[in-house]
DNA sequence: CTGAAAGCGCTAACAG
DNA sequence: CTGTTAGCGCTTTCAG
């Protein structure tokens, strides 16, 4: 008979009394020792030595149960891009999991059709995105640009990361890449295979990204003392189809451009549907390229040339972003300040853009 | 002044003491409701309605720290398909949300090169796979066919369900597809257009999934009395560039297929790819399936024919799986019995199949 | 089959 | 700066 009083088991895991027992101290003490409040004396080197003897780790049960917080975090994204997400996810639980926090996932967005104008449930995020449920809020594009959802987020008054290319409205806390930059980057990279005529697909016009990627493309155009023609913007949606429309509506005209810079890859690989249909080969008559280094980048042939984001790093970093606000705030130290964290996105050049066709 | 005790934020969420009020019973009584303990006369309805009515959820914090589980289920993928079953991880997120359970995820291999032979951290998988850590496990393929972790499973006797096509050795649980029934009707499909001279795909001979398609394929070949050539048989490893290979030697060869069957839409879009690179378009000279219904299977041009799998819904299956297994154990209901949830796939014909090409 | 009592590990509130 | 007290929501005893 093992005498066990519950599990079976092994040993019981070390506690918070534990640890004050060995240090001598009360209970107390080591918890406000683990939360950083007020400071000790020199006792705070005998609970440390304590922590570490016994082994202790917090339980997260315990304290969410008599704690003010939910150690809970809650991350919205739409249903359309989930599989563009699944890495960012996981670099969000694995950071979550390192801090003794839980993570919530919640998709938006009808997900058959995405046609409707506004098919989010505001009320049901409503009810999540609250102090009283979660810790903090991590807000994906495209819906981290959706004004509704950005003044339910102010309203309840809950710390929030926007995962995003621009810093927006009230929200102070944001972790993105430089999209001007990398747009800028790209463009030039076309420019350097002697592409003179350039054609753009943008995204929906009410997504802030959509616009900086533009805006990089513009600058570096003008930078280089390039035309840029009207005919050569189109707008999509982020989804083949449109970059295969758009694409169709690009090649169709007189003068037609030699490289097709889509807003993501998505439409760069309808682009490259589009080329397909008219017999274009690419890269050789047609460059394309795209953005993001969402995983269809490298499913589709030619391989795209893209901009790769990190994923994973950026989910990580959100969430240790929202912990060390956190704690600034329970400390009162004052925090009212924008804080971005600007990640290095990379350039992959792979098989769909060529030197421009010499052939003409 | 608001008269809040504690947080100056909204309402307090729902107890199990509210429903037990509402509901007009007690505390205890609800609570060994929610466990599924022994049975209540009529009061079970009443409860449920409380439950409903006052938007119950139970507290993990707290039933961790009281009951003898962890209430934490941990599911293991492939780092290499992590895209793939985002659908179903949500699933299984959201049921885990529903039942009060907490997801733990966690990758294995590779993420770069899957070059390597086997660069799963088994002992790190080992020290997670743990009664004491987890209450059950969800296996995801292709990592539930592997031999290793199969038996660390077995051994650690942690209940776990895989998500498969096909049972294996000690682990009960299952929910999956029938991958040979879904592989038989497409390859009618294919036949009934005509075709009768088909090549297949397999995926890696040891999972076992790649098998039942295969027998899928052959069966229906046989059925309807059609010659397989050995030559037709390919083996890819599930991706892009295996696809593309295998097609472009399938389409080599003298006397070649008018349609590929290829046992995943990876390796189907490679197939695309060898089609287009060899010129040879799709459907009219060539009939290209695949199989998952994987986002890249409507990402390509022509969209792919293929099998769809209801990824979201064997996520929340595989939860309430083990969350029932778990239950019975507790009671005591003798369960040493195989259970596999089989659930319906859809055959989804699209642009990459059609009639036989009449011009020969 | 049901209820009452006690306690899981931790932290907010209040004293010292 | 520190300790005491109480209680978070739930489940385990243990009586009815």
């Amino acid at each position: 008979m093992s005498g066990s009083r519950r599990r079976t088991y092994s040993s019981r895991a070390a506690t918070i009394k534990d640890v004050a027992l060995e240090a001598g101290v009360s209970p107390m003490t080591v918890s406000r020792m683990i939360n950083g409040k007020s400071i000790k004396l020199s006792s705070i080197d005998k609970i440390k030595k304590a922590i570490k003897k016994v082994d202790y780790q917090p339980n997260i049960g315990a304290r969410r149960l008599s704690g003010g917080r939910t150690y809970q975090f809650l991350m919205i994204f739409s249903n359309q891009y989930i599989a563009y997400f699944s890495e960012l996810l996981i670099g969000s639980m694995s950071a979550c999991k390192k801090i003794g926090y839980n993570l919530l996932v919640e998709g938006v967005g009808d997900e058959e059709s995405d046609k409707k104008d506004s098919p989010i449930d505001y009320d049901g995020i409503a009810s999540l995105v609250d102090r009283a449920r979660v810790d903090g809020v991590i807000l994906l594009p495209p819906i981290c640009f959706d004004p509704v959802l950005l003044d339910i987020v102010r309203d309840k008054a809950v710390p929030c990361v926007r995962i995003a290319g621009s810093p927006a409205r009230d929200i102070n806390l944001r972790v993105g890449c430089d999209s001007f930059a990398a747009a800028y980057d790209m463009t030039n990279h076309l420019i350097s295979l002697g592409h003179t005529n350039l054609a753009f697909i943008k995204g929906p016009v009410n997504y802030a990204s959509s616009a900086l990627r533009y805006e990089g493309f513009v600058s570096a155009l003008r930078d280089s003392g390039l035309k840029l023609y009207d005919s050569n913007i189109k707008i999509g949606n982020y989804t083949v189809d449109s970059g295969l429309e758009c694409t169709l509506e690009l090649l169709g005209q007189e003068n037609r451009p030699t490289a097709i810079f889509a807003g993501d890859d998505q439409m760069a690989a309808g682009a490259l549907c589009a080329a397909q249909k008219l017999s274009i080969s690419v890269p050789e008559q047609l460059s394309v390229a795209g953005f993001d280094g969402a995983p269809i980048s490298h499913s589709v042939w030619p391989k795209l040339t893209t901009i790769w984001q990190p994923m994973k790093t950026m989910g990580e970093k959100s969430v240790e972003l929202l912990d060390s606000h956190l704690r600034q705030l329970e400390l009162g130290t004052s925090d009212n300040v924008r804080t971005s964290m600007i990640l290095d996105y990379e350039l992959k050049i792979r098989q769909s853009t060529g030197s421009v066709p010499t052939t003409r």
